[in-house]
DNA sequence: CCTCAATCTGTAACCGATTACACATTTAGT
DNA sequence: ACTAAATGTGTAATCGGTTACAGATTGAGG
């Protein structure tokens, strides 16, 4: 491995100007810098991040949580992240914390054991961060003073009543998510102010996770629960695929017995028969401008709002009639 | 920051004591060991990892190069190697290189630059490594002295084709993937190898990409070039659900009028209707098991074959006959 | 020609850990 | 009781960078 000091004996200079030709710092005379270009150059220099690292006390690396990898949502995330983080010299260290809060400990201490200059979250955000380190929460919002980037849930849920209600819904089934989670609770407050004010007919059906193994055991625990009903707005696309399946299986057509909504627009829900019609959620986006957001706290820019919402769509395929 | 010579003054000892009661190194006095436990848990100390980093010239840290985080097979991978590396101390560092080799090297000389201990890459594998890291291959195989880890698609093929047929596939075509991913090419042999033996009458559709996007014009395409057949092995899971798809629109049954395999078992191939049936490809267990590999190699451990292969497995629902 | 500022460069301290080495103290064996 | 080995501890060098500071050189302005 060579070191900035080989370089510097290399080049007939200090390591002080060796650095400062690295950095555009201070004054270095034209002669030096030549010199030191050639030899990085002639020796393949790299210089070692750890070291800058240690007396810094900062890196170039960001902490990305994600609460479960699987779930084909949180890799279109990651991959914004990733295209930002790249873009900028940035690394990301990754770490799927399962909505376990002692993982998510873990994970928060092994960053700052790494002198990690940011984090971002799209896990729980129910522990309370050491603010020594920027800290922006990704995909889901929370009231206190705290940075975050999320979709406009509140406006998914009236997109998706809406979508229901123009499609002639009459008998509504709502699957609504965990309420823990506020994104849940806003997309079904959305939900209902359309379909109350369209004063329908609707029962809720609550589901406790978005766990994916659950889907299946989910979609036929509705139907047993519901006999008759020609709507349903599916609490995300994995889910809706799940209830579609158990729909066909018992013989209903699609959309003419029951019309399906989900939510997210995940890649396959374009590929099943029928399209599925959803809510998108500009996932890529989020991750994207979250880790602009972040990269412009921990450079101290200008950072406008520390609340954004994006703004999700009605995509129009072939499950509503 | 807590540093340890901050904890070394509060127990009064040398910051040498304390690093050794921290690594369980050398001799360490069980008075010394105490003061210095209760100094650690009074102060909340955090070891920092650079510095330890710095003069070990290596970091509990390995690097993940993966080709795309979108397409879902790869996420389950990834999955499995946080989980083993996280339960045995390691962070891993994520790169979504997209096939791009000058992304791949700017990966590799960032992974260098943070003193990484190790290489995970589902990629290409087309560059040349240093191999003053160590290195495994995931997902994918080469012939020279490279430790890897990846499914035997050649026996995957052979399962493909040994369904079809025992469904009574009369008019074949077989997607090929990309020839150069030598998985695709040993798959294709497999299922060529089962279809010559049966005499079987079948086409070679050849798909230059895996890209998932391009999943619904292929579709169409093969539906143009084919006019009659009544078999589909298709190249994966997606590229299946475009052919189910396309043929459904059109107005063929499945898999009645025409019956199609997919490969590798994504989370929606069960959930679509009708179910599909496939070939799964142990991606959780791959990326565990490769951490695995590669942790061992670290740490200097005995790894018994340099090149491990696991069996893929038909998984039967119903879209063969 | 003199003075002061600007430019250039090197020495050494520092970041926070690990560890070789030296020295002191116990313990064990005969 | 004497010696050798085992045990315990601290000082200082080290890892590979950055940067404060001081000293040297150059240039501009009067």
């Amino acid at each position: 491995m060579v070191t900035i000091k080989q370089v510097a004996e290399y080049a007939g200079v200090s390591v002080a100007t060796v650095s400062r030709t690295l950095n555009d710092s201070g004054y270095v005379g034209k002669e030096s810098r030549k010199k030191v270009e050639k030899a990085i150059e002639d020796l393949g220099y790299i210089p070692n991040e750890v070291a800058r690292s240690l007396y810094q006390k900062t890196s170039k690396m960001i902490g990305l949580l994600l609460p479960d990898i699987s779930n084909p949502y949180f890799p279109l995330l990651a991959k914004g992240v990733e295209d930002y983080a790249q873009q900028n010299g940035y690394m990301v260290l990754l770490g799927n914390v399962e909505d376990n809060s002692d993982k998510e400990d873990m994970y928060v201490k092994f960053f700052s054991q790494y002198n990690i200059s940011g984090i971002l979250s799209a896990a729980s955000g129910q522990r309370k961060y050491n603010d020594s380190v920027p800290f922006v929460l990704l995909d889901r919002a929370k009231e206190d003073e705290i940075y975050s980037i999320s979709t406009d849930d509140r406006l998914g849920g009236e997109l998706a009543g809406q979508a229901i209600l123009n499609a002639g819904g009459k008998k509504i089934i709502v699957m609504a998510g965990p309420q823990s989670v506020s994104g849940a609770k806003d997309r079904l407050s959305g939900i209902l102010a359309e379909l109350n004010k369209a004063d329908a007919d609707y029962r809720i059906f609550e589901t406790d996770t978005y766990q994916v193994d659950k889907a299946e055991e989910t979609a036929q625990n509705l139907f047993q629960t519901f006999q008759s009903f020609d709507s349903v707005i599916a609490s995300n696309d994995v889910y809706a695929l799940a209830v579609m399946k158990e729909a066909i299986k018992k013989g209903y057509r699609i959309p003419e017995d029951i019309q399906i909504i989900g939510y997210d627009d995940m890649l396959f829900s374009r590929l099943m028969y029928p399209g599925l019609t959803t809510i998108a959620q500009p996932a890529y986006q989020l991750g994207y401008k979250g880790a602009k957001m972040l990269v412009d706290l921990i450079e101290k820019n200008y950072v406008e709002n520390k609340k954004v919402k994006l703004k999700p769509k009605l995509i129009e395929r072939d499950s509503l009639r």
